[in-house]
DNA sequence: GTCTATAAAAGGATAGAC
DNA sequence: GTCTATCCTTTTATAGAC
């Protein structure tokens, strides 16, 4: 296995796509530009890559596959923790990784406004994330539950902590870092006292 | 006054392109199809207006114009109501008048995705509309407080409930009505019991 | 105000030399 | 793999007749 000591062309392409993917969209990034940025002439992006579809595609993938790698590793911080803080930390750890901005940017544009063509790939994809989601919080709801810390009714508290999720998401672009941080904790203490036994 | 019987050239231009805009997009829109839909041929734009940026500012002045004033029926609505009421009633038509597909998601787009050169414009205007319902929101917090209903810390009330808005105005665009409505009404129970003494 | 004609530029994509 | 040159299409925008 070898060391990449300097990306490739095509991972240039790919990193410097999705910035301009994120910020201005599929059809608002021309060619010309990410050409321009990675420091090449616009034919050479098809030695590359299909066409400019292609490119989206690939820089898509990659935005999927380090997000499920990131979860892996923040379920693997779940453990040997008392319930009530896996719940904290799983909404929290979520908001931090997409504040990076290009990628929660990317991510955002994704679920919202769907490129027409690539819907159903996109949707295939991310239900595939969102069922690991909810089995993780599940198990913890269960746990909590037996412990009788909190209500009994669990689609009403999973409704609610999505809801908490999205929220929280949705403001991670609106605030700054700092003012987020107080929503965030406010909101989660309003959370927490409404689904306690 | 006049009666206007039938729209004019301008206001149906401007209707076709908040279909539009709000669907694919500033970038995704071209003015050709804006005229095809408006039954004129191109050129005729600009008759109406200066150029496709002008369409596009005249098209989210409208968008919220037509807010601000259901926001002031939605007000006369909550007089002579239980605070609990007006709490819960401003909550749910706000995401009624934004499930209106179209209006939604222009106003989705304008937040979330600004286009790069207006974006000064853009956040001026919806400030605007923010100072108005925060006004609103801790009149009735201070209702709510001073007849002994909710705790006293109103920060962190107005931070959960704004987190609580803006969670399920994210999702009136993932799920269908009758589910949105029962993740609207779980989400509001959990609210409730969180800020009740 | 609407049209035809046309400009001028930008976009995605290919051919072929090196 | 990268380049120059080029093609074709679409786009915004203007000129000028009616």
């Amino acid at each position: 296995m070898e060391v990449q000591t300097s990306q490739n062309t095509a991972d240039k392409i790919k990193a410097v796509s999705l910035s301009l993917f994120a910020r201005k969209g599929f059809e608002g990034t021309s060619l010309a530009e990410i050409a321009s940025r990675v420091g090449i002439k616009k034919p050479s992006l098809y030695a590359h890559f299909k066409n400019k579809e292609d490119i989206f595609l690939a820089v898509i993938d990659k935005v999927m596959a380090d997000y499920i790698a990131y979860f892996e590793t923040v379920a693997n911080k779940l453990v040997n923790r008392q319930a009530e803080e896996k719940l904290f930390i799983l909404l929290k750890e979520n908001t931090d990784y997409l504040r990076d901005e290009e990628l929660g940017l990317i991510w955002k544009r994704m679920m919202l406004f769907p490129h027409e063509t690539l819907k159903e790939k996109l949707k295939e994809k991310f239900l595939a994330s969102e069922e690991k989601m909810t089995g993780t919080i599940l198990a913890i709801l269960k746990e909590l539950k037996e412990d009788g810390i909190i209500q009994e009714n669990t689609e009403e508290v999973l409704d609610a902590y999505y809801c908490l999720m999205d929220g929280t998401f949705e403001q991670v672009f609106y605030y700054p870092e700092i003012e987020h941080k107080r929503r965030l904790q406010h909101s989660w203490q309003v959370f927490w006292k409404g689904i306690k036994r």
